[in-house]
RNA sequence: GGCCCGAUGGUCAAGCGGUUAAGACACGGCCCUUUCACGGCUGUAACCCGGGUUCGAUUCCCGGUCGGGUCACCA
């Protein structure tokens, strides 16, 4: 049988990273097995509707190559693929339970749910319905509806014995039926519950298996009695554990953890995210950690998804990411990182490209490149400390004396290109029987102005060009003369 | 509170009755080097606790502790 799951998620206007690392489990347990990969929107919620979230989880998909062969925008046999448009089928459905004995109407009210609640020992959390309205005969349910009295649908729940699922990641949980409440499947707008329309959905769009997050675990006995009620085979679930921020609290936008767009406008890279997410929460059987999707693709399988929980840790995907863009080859890293180049440096007539270049194998993330390439438009202000570095061998002294005459020697130098001036500079120690070190570290620093840059003396001369950086030399003469 | 689930270094994790308990991130050191970064080498650091079962438990069973989930006319 073909394997068919589906990514269900709510139009909120963001991607939450737990749900991208399920969409990604969904899409690679489909795809490792030759499957479909299905995408339906839950909008039932209308009062949480965003405009243009449908777009987001669109633009989503299609960034990480999670790409659905059935959805809202493509199509599909089992449409329509928008829960807001599927409404007629459910109360049928829901009906068919009645008829068959396994659901029931309800009338009660509000008020008389609340009494009940509150009449309830444990606290109004833990009270189950009372199957009040169960007993109601035939005559009294034809009466109350033709009275137009509201009403809901409730699934009648066996009161004994012991209902056991399968997951295959948990294995084999079993709970007693006394636990499960008679839960309500049609509200008394008409329209069906989530755990209603989950199940109407899935099994109506043919989905094998049922891949979400651990929470949903307690109540799956409840749709399994469903499928049992309706005849049908329920699928295979996948129950996954959840993301967390830190050891007590799952990853949450609300507060404040960060979204997937969120994570690409801080300057991480697409494959980047998802190599790190697919990894929280799932290990190969080798020690590969980084993949592309086709490899993840080829080498996911289930029996490597963890059962305990994951805390979301940026400094490995910061890790990875770096990775991602030492891999890069130089046109993507360059297209990728050139609006945030020409943000950094606004002086006309500097070399970019060659920024890039020194760049590419020093970021972990895009957005470093500001800091790491400020000094290029101005000179921050240093102190003379700086010259002093213990392995380069330099004081402010040994410092004052390269400059001084470092300054004539590329005043007098015109090949302004990186070999040919280390080969002048080089040549300049070994004149002045200095280490190499102390020419280029005093040069080095006298340019960037920063304790770390990221290329040495010679390359930032070609970045800043030979006014500037006989400039900025000369700036640190200055420096190194008021010191004294 | 009832029920369900989980627990290996700071983090991600391998492990599936016998191991010097992998690997990665982070952290420290060393080397390379014109700083930094990259690269290479290396170090510190873990089986939640108590009972069983067994010749032998990180691994299996039971209890506890801790953490999470769930118990809605929300999804």
């Amino acid at each position: 049988m073909e394997v068919r799951t589906r990514f269900a998620p709510s139009p909120t206007g963001y991607m939450h990273i737990g749900n991208l690392r399920t969409a990604l489990y969904e899409y690679l347990i489909a795809k490792s097995q030759g499957g479909k990969f299905i995408l339906r929107i839950e909008d039932t919620d209308q009062e949480r509707k965003v405009e243009g979230a449908v777009e987001v989880i669109y633009n989503t998909l299609k960034m990480t190559g999670l790409n659905h062969d059935e959805g809202p925008d493509i199509g599909g046999e089992y449409g329509p693929y928008v829960q807001s448009e599927r409404m007629g089928m459910y109360m049928d459905y829901a009906l068919e339970l009645v008829e068959k004995g396994k659901a029931y109407y309800c009338f009660c009210t509000k008020e008389r749910l609340d009494s009940l609640k509150a009449s309830n020992e444990h606290g109004d959390a833990f009270a189950r319905y009372d199957r009040h309205c169960f007993n109601l005969s035939k005559d009294e349910v034809k009466a109350n509806l033709e009275e137009g009295k509201p009403f809901v649908i409730r699934q009648l729940m066996p009161n004994e014995g012991t209902t056991t699922f399968d997951d295959v990641v948990y294995g084999s949980i079993t709970v007693d039926n006394s636990e499960l409440d008679d839960q309500i499947l049609i509200k008394s707008d008409g329209f069906p519950t989530y755990n209603f329309a989950n199940v109407v959905d899935d099994h109506t769009m043919k989905i094998t298996h049922v891949v979400r997050g651990s929470e949903y675990l307690s109540s799956t006995p409840k749709y399994n009695l469903l499928y049992d009620a309706f005849g049908w085979d329920a699928p295979t679930y996948i129950h996954l554990p959840p993301v967390m921020r830190d050891a007590q609290h799952k990853l949450s936008k609300r507060h404040g953890d960060k979204s997937f767009e969120d994570l690409i406008s801080e300057g991480y890279i697409v494959e980047a995210i998802m190599n790190y997410i697919a990894l929280l929460g799932w290990s190969p059987s080798d020690n590969q950690e980084i993949f592309t999707m086709d490899e993840l693709i080829k080498k996911f399988n289930i029996s490597g998804i963890s059962k305990s929980p994951s805390i979301f840790d940026i400094k490995k995907l910061t890790w990875m990411n770096g990775e991602y863009i030492k891999a890069m080859d130089f046109d993507k890293f360059y297209e990728l990182a050139e609006s945030r180049l020409k943000e950094a440096v606004k002086t006309p007539g500097i070399d970019i490209k060659f920024i890039a270049e020194l760049l590419k194998s020093r970021l972990e993330t895009l957005n470093d490149i500001n800091e790491m390439i400020d000094f290029v438009d101005n000179l921050p202000e240093y102190g003379t400390e700086l010259y002093i570095h213990k392995k380069m061998k330099t004081t402010e002294e040994i410092a004052l004396k390269s400059l001084k005459a470092a300054v004539p020697v590329l005043e007098a130098h015109d090949n302004w290109t990186n070999d040919s001036l280390y080969e002048c500079l080089m040549g300049l120690a070994k004149d002045m029987e200095f280490k190499n070190g102390q020419i280029l570290w005093p040069v080095r620093t006298a340019l960037s102005g920063e304790p770390s840059s990221p290329g040495g003396a010679t390359e930032l001369a070609v970045i800043l060009g030979k006014d500037e950086t006989i400039k900025r030399l000369n700036k640190g003469i200055e420096l190194l003369e008021a010191a004294k």
